[in-house]
DNA sequence: GACAGAGTAGGACAATTGACCTAATTTCGG
DNA sequence: CCGAAATTAGGTCAATTGTCCTACTCTGTC
């Protein structure tokens, strides 16, 4: 079937592009991985982009998959942002080798000028749109973009540093001051409105 | 000049690896912008990675350099370690393009299982003491290295955050949170010694 | 059972890579 | 001023890259 070969070519574009970056990936490093010609690879992918293309939205589409689910899975969108924060710890052996996906992905596009950087952005607009609905439905208006922004940007930080000091135990504990975090801002808002109480 | 010639290398290296990263950047290239053969090239550098050690040791040489000058600038750690946050806006425009030198270096190595891996992370440890030291001045004792270790990841994010989505405006309130919570963490250390206050 | 078309294999290709060599040139101490 | 050492230029080398082509094998339809 020629679909799930292309899904198999995919599949290992996304590991090695993650493990080694998407400059060093070459056609023969999939190929191989694969288990299939070089020559067979051009038949469902004419260039690189091709396949970089078929990486990112077949992570953009598993990402948007797993986002569905936390929507589904837990009904109080405190508790999502929480789900959302610990795939620090969930992948954190993973984050620790190769960094966050998404971050270092977009971050090599961005140095290689390429054109698929907006298309890696997308990725990471995914989780900010979806955190942001997160934050609005807690009540917290026109700051939930902001708040949104803030976290995301928090997770890539501890990402990076996690995987340069190969160090999990800072991993957990900045989990747990963003976790703090957002009880504070969740507190701080419910302050806001009853200022009597307390 | 040979140390001269060495030392325009090492700049056009530098400069290079951070623009489009290590890998990408070919002796060809670090040739045709410093001007001379390739031939001449490897003269002054056997290997690839004696290029990338001896940019590597230059961003170390002059981070120190940095970092002694802001020791002597200002009296004050928790000036100085706004002075660290501030690089984020000082250099923002490089950020918003290129992202972090020392992040995205170490990310790239990360992925290519270089053996220089632990000589990029050296240049988060370089921040990471120096952080730690101002910490200590103002009296933080064992939580010095934690704080600092989060002031780095956060400007981490930061820098990845606004290099994907090229916003300076996220850039800017970031800063701004970041030296709100240093002021915050300064504030409540205060109060913890003089409970009796306010 | 012949045939068409999708799928696969293996290789050719020009270009570029890091690495290396040799010869010419420059520099400088005696 | 000379000769040795340091520096530079230009070119070769095998290996690898992305791209592309042709020939073979399967599968299913008439």
């Amino acid at each position: 079937m020629a679909a799930e070969t292309r899904e198999r070519i995919v599949e290992a574009a996304d590991l090695l592009i993650y493990q080694h970056g998407f400059e060093v990936t070459s056609f023969a490093d999939i190929a191989a991985t694969v288990g299939i010609s070089r020559g067979n690879f051009y038949h469902h992918f004419k260039t690189k982009d091709d396949i970089l293309d078929g990486v990112i939205n077949r992570r953009l589409a598993n990402t948007e998959q797993m986002l569905d689910r936390w929507e589904i899975a837990g009904s109080d969108p405190a508790e999502r942002i929480r789900s959302f924060i610990h795939i620090l710890i969930v992948n954190g052996e993973k984050i620790r080798r190769y960094g966050c996906p998404v971050g270092t992905l977009s971050s090599e596009l961005a140095k290689l000028n390429h054109t698929a950087k907006s298309d890696a952005a997308a990725l990471f607009t995914l989780f900010r749109s979806w955190l942001c609905r997160q934050f609005e439905r807690l009540g917290f208006g026109d700051k939930s973009d902001e708040l949104a922004m803030h976290i995301l940007g928090r997770s890539q930080g501890v990402a990076t540093l996690a995987n340069a000091f190969d160090d999990d135990r800072f991993l957990h504990h900045e989990v747990e001051l963003m976790c703090a975090w957002l009880d504070d801002q969740i507190a701080g808002l419910a302050n806001k409105n009853n200022p009597d109480r307390e």
